[in-house]
DNA sequence: GCCAACGTTGGC
DNA sequence: GCCAACGTTGGC
């Protein structure tokens, strides 16, 4: 698919896990409050785009599967709810701040890349998931990197 | 618009 | 549960 990009996606599996992702097929990827993170969504995520799934503070971390955007620019619901964690107060629906893509459920890893797996591979060492302090939710990788880590899952 | 205080992330 | 890194907030 040409002009297709590449996304590593965290989410903390006690949260929402890739199992919870197959359950569900689908998911709002709601609660990023990140600007940077959002930037991301909204600038440069396009339906059809690559999902890796990593697991955060889990036993271990690392990317438990694949997943697509299946649709990307919409309003995050939950910065309305006053009951959510992620209620934003000076957001309003008519100038909402927060946005979420649609997630798609595509496989599991036959074997699961844990970060200390992941960081012995040379061919993904620029990989943002590595650098000292990056506590991106949403991270952009290349096609090369994206092929390499799902063919080293399959 | 600087910057200290504070909050959050996430590996360990 | 600790704590380094770093983003955000808000007083000035």
């Amino acid at each position: 698919m040409k002009n297709r990009n590449y996304w590593l996606m965290k989410s903390e599996p006690e949260e929402f896990s890739i199992d919870d992702l197959r359950k569900n097929k689908k998911t709002l990827w709601t609660g990023v409050r990140n600007y940077q993170a959002r930037n991301f969504m909204v600038q440069s995520m396009k339906k059809g785009d690559g999902v890796l799934f990593y697991h955060s503070n889990a036993q271990p971390s690392g990317i438990a599967g694949l997943a697509r955007v299946s649709e990307v620019g919409l309003v995050d619901p939950t910065q309305f709810d006053s009951k959510s964690d992620y209620y934003d107060p000076k957001s309003t629906p008519g100038a909402p701040r927060w946005f979420c893509a649609e997630i798609e459920y595509e496989s599991h890893f036959k074997r699961f890349l844990s970060l200390d797996d992941l960081r012995k591979c040379k061919e993904i060492e620029n990989l943002l998931l590595f650098k000292k302090g990056q506590r991106l939710s949403i991270q952009p990788l290349n096609a090369l990197e994206f092929e390499f880590i799902k063919k080293m899952g399959n």
